[in-house]
Parts: C-alpha cells; structure tokens; sequence
DNA sequence: CCGAAAGAATTCCTTTGGCC
DNA sequence: GGCCAAAGGAATTCTTTCGG
C-alpha cells in the first residue's frame, strides 16, 4: 500500500498553518515524523488529519501540554472532558448542595479519573506520559487533600467549639451547684475557735 | 492594577543539499 | 555557481498567569 507523501509545505499548507509552526508542534508534542532520503520531513493523510486535530483543540483553547497529553493518551474521546474536569474543579465546588454530597462526589470522580489516567498510562506504556501524569496527578491530589483537610480542620475546630460550649456549661452548672452548696455550708457554719 | 515570569508563537539568519 | 526548499537554532514578540 502506497501512501500519499505531502512535503513540510503541502502539510501546512492543508492544515492551514506555516511550516515552521508544524515542526514547532513536532518538537512540544514530541510527535515523530518521518523522513525521507535527503532527512526532509514528509507527511501522510494520517499526520496531517492529526495536525488538523491539534490545530481544532489549540482554537478550544487547550495549550499545548494538556494536547500533548491527549494524543499520548490515544486520542480518548473522553480525554477532553477529563481536561476540562480537571480545569474546572475550583468553580465546581461551590455548586454542590451539601458537604456529604461534595465530598462524595468529588471522590468519586477523582477516583474515576485516576483510574482512567492510569489506565491510560499503563496502556500507552509511554515513560513520558507517566511523568506528565504523575505531575497531573500529583497535583491533582495536592489540590483535593488541602481542600479535604481545610474541611476537615473546619469540621474539628467547629467540633471543639461545641465541646468548648459544653465544658463552659457544665462547669457553670457546677459553678452554681457548688455556690449553693457553699451557701448552705455558711448556712450551716458551725462554731469555731 | 501593574510588573515579573513563563509559555506559545513568530521571525530572522545560517547552513545544507538537490537540481539545472 | 546560483537558485530553491528545508532544517535548525537564537532572538524576539505576544499572551497569559500570578503575586504584591
């Protein structure tokens, strides 16, 4: 099977960019083209439709290493919304309704999306993409366990107020308790030398 | 709000190799 | 030898993000 070769020139040219802009892709996303005799860069259909993929996720405002992600991660259809999940994890806690419901839900997906990341690295067997997903992924965690346990600091610190409370009024009933008690000793007050 | 820093993209220049 | 196309690197510009 022959397939069609198409030089630095035609390859920008169909995608729609300058030529130096495609070997700028090449070395960021770490992508490999082939060469031909003369070590002149040549295209196939498939590159080509691959440039035109990276050029559709640069214009939807992706940058360059979360692309390089994508296409190591095998061009997932799911790849963009775990991105996007990732991205959009800030604003998204504010619209949960409870803190049992947030803190379920966002386990949930964070254990869903490790699963499919890792997933993803393992298949790709790409040491690359395991370094670029550990840096997500250790992120990511950082993120979600600060938040966790600023929750969780608030969660005890309000939990000691109420315990605080309950000392303060406990020992204020006792206060009074032994108030009267001590009363009636005065009450009482016995003859003393 | 502004400046610094970093990332992305572009421009410029030199070198190389094929072809006539 | 001159011309052209391409490679590659350095420098520059533009854009975005972040901290004070």
């Amino acid at each position: 099977m022959d397939k069609q070769r198409y030089m630095i020139s035609d390859a920008a040219a169909l995608v729609n960019v300058e030529s130096h802009v495609l070997r700028y892709w090449e070395e960021e996303l770490e992508l490999t083209v082939p060469r031909n005799e003369m070590g002149h860069r040549y295209y196939t259909k498939e590159n080509i439709e691959q440039f035109m993929k990276i050029k559709e996720w640069k214009e939807q405002g992706y940058q360059l290493k979360a692309i390089k992600l994508l296409i190591h991660n095998g061009g997932r259809e799911d790849a963009p919304e775990l991105l996007a999940a990732t991205a959009a994890s800030e604003p998204a806690k504010q619209t949960l309704s409870t803190e049992v419901e947030d803190n379920t839900r966002r386990m949930e997906q964070f254990q869903h999306m490790m699963a499919q990341i890792v997933k993803g690295a393992i298949a790709e067997n790409n040491h690359a993409l395991g370094k670029e997903v550990s840096e997500l992924v250790r992120d990511y965690v950082l993120k979600e366990m600060n938040y966790l346990m600023r929750e969780q600091d608030e969660a005890e610190e309000e939990r000691y107020k109420k315990l605080d409370e309950l000392i303060r009024q406990s020992l204020k009933a006792k206060g009074k308790k032994e108030k009267k008690l001590f009363h009636k000793k005065q009450e009482w007050k016995p003859n003393e030398a």
